[in-house]
DNA sequence: CGGACTCCTGAACAAATGGACAACAAGTGA
DNA sequence: TCACTTGTTGTCCATTTGTTCAGGAGTCCG
């Protein structure tokens, strides 16, 4: 008897006894990810409606069937997309203290942000979607997590204006003003490639982007480049 | 024989004959109009694929048959609603000249597309899922007419930035900060009030969003911010 | 009213969709 | 080898989807 086995629930089901040589999860994890990837493809492309999981399984070189023993559903499937992609998320970006320098810290910021749509496009346009669409998978993340991020980071630079080492400015607006410009060239892509009249983008494109932002957001919050 | 009627080629077919008191487009009108509405929601949030004619219909509160008698099929439908969007969107852009004031120019800019932004918040969501798409209807749009757009602006501001009334700063990269930063508060709706722990907008949030903007990217160009 | 339109819509349909499932194959530890 | 777990996939199914179509209702003018 087949039972529709474990799917999806154990993420990292851990190896019960020690770790010596049986990983039962070898092919697991290696479907796993090949899944995922492609799902990331289809679902930025397509959000969730518009996504189907034939379409995800041909991306991924599998059969249908496959793909929904690994991921019971599409729902999951989404969901686990998201999992991964704020664990990325979270683990790139460092905290900024009060002690710091504004203008490196904004700078690293922005450098940073940068270099996630770089490497990461698709995973950015993913979540451009998921909030265009009304955030129904992270509206609670939203709440909570990132309310709190925003919050954190806020403050400590309220505490650089109150310090007067920076131009007074809304600093939730600003974080706003990072997180916009800096998305704009992942999920924005196919317009800037179009105005520029580029088939596609190059390293320096980055570089030079990033450069912009740093020097005009900083000149704007009264600070100076950092060399 | 009820052959298929002229459904959707005639945007407005103008009354042959004179114009006094038979106007045989009234319902037409009335009704395209209610359509394309449920049709805006309905594409801004699940995207092409994702919206379906029978969604479209009940928001529109018509019979799905009816919807369609209209427009003939999805595909039209998308292309009409950017059609009038598009159509929107340049009338209200006004031109820069070199001999303006570059801080007037670009804060005028700025508060027209925060404007923008929170009146037709739902046409920007649309424009923005089309392009993370990637622009499968917009294309030809962004390769020519915007392209364009983009160019004559760029090319005015480096006027200015060549007479030096303005810090020398990359002009298309400029016109990529205003729009991603503006567009923001439209297509991340969502987000923003969640971390702001709004329910809903307030005119006085885009009031404020704007004189942000305004402030920051002036002072990040070098410019003071006009009275 | 009559006739010529414009407009409306239920019914039907082929294709696509998310998902269930059972039979089968492969891997694993003893 | 065996017993068991894990992985694979073709097939089936109820719904949903875009679209067609034929007939009917409504509107307008003479």
């Amino acid at each position: 008897m087949t039972k529709q086995p474990v799917a999806d629930a154990p993420t990292h089901h851990g190896n019960p006894g020690n770790g010596r040589k049986y990983r039962p999860g070898r092919i697991r994890e290696r479907n796993r990810e090949k899944i995922l990837q492609a799902a990331e493809q289809e679902f930025a492309q397509h959000g969730y409606k518009g996504a189907t999981i034939q379409n995800i399984a041909e991306r991924a070189g599998l059969p249908k069937s496959n793909v929904l023993y690994y991921f019971s559903n599409k729902k999951r499937m989404y969901s686990a997309m998201f999992d991964d992609i704020l664990a990325r998320w979270n683990k790139v970006f460092t905290d900024i203290r009060p002690e710091d320098d504004p203008a490196v810290a904004l700078s690293t910021f922005i450098r940073t942000k940068v270099e996630m749509s770089r490497r990461y496009p698709l995973a950015s346009r993913l979540f451009a979607m998921e909030i265009i669409q009304g955030a129904p998978f992270l509206l609670d993340h939203l709440r909570t997590n990132m309310r709190e991020w925003v919050r954190g980071r806020a403050e400590v630079m309220q505490q650089w204006i109150d310090d007067g080492r920076m131009t007074p400015v809304d600093p939730v607006q600003l974080i706003f003003l990072i997180w916009s410009s800096t998305q704009h060239y992942a999920d924005f892509q196919v317009q800037i490639l179009m105005v520029e009249n580029k088939a596609e983008y190059e390293k320096r494109d980055f570089d030079h982007a990033a450069d912009f932002l740093v020097e005009v957001i900083l000149r704007g919050c009264g600070l100076e480049k950092p060399t």
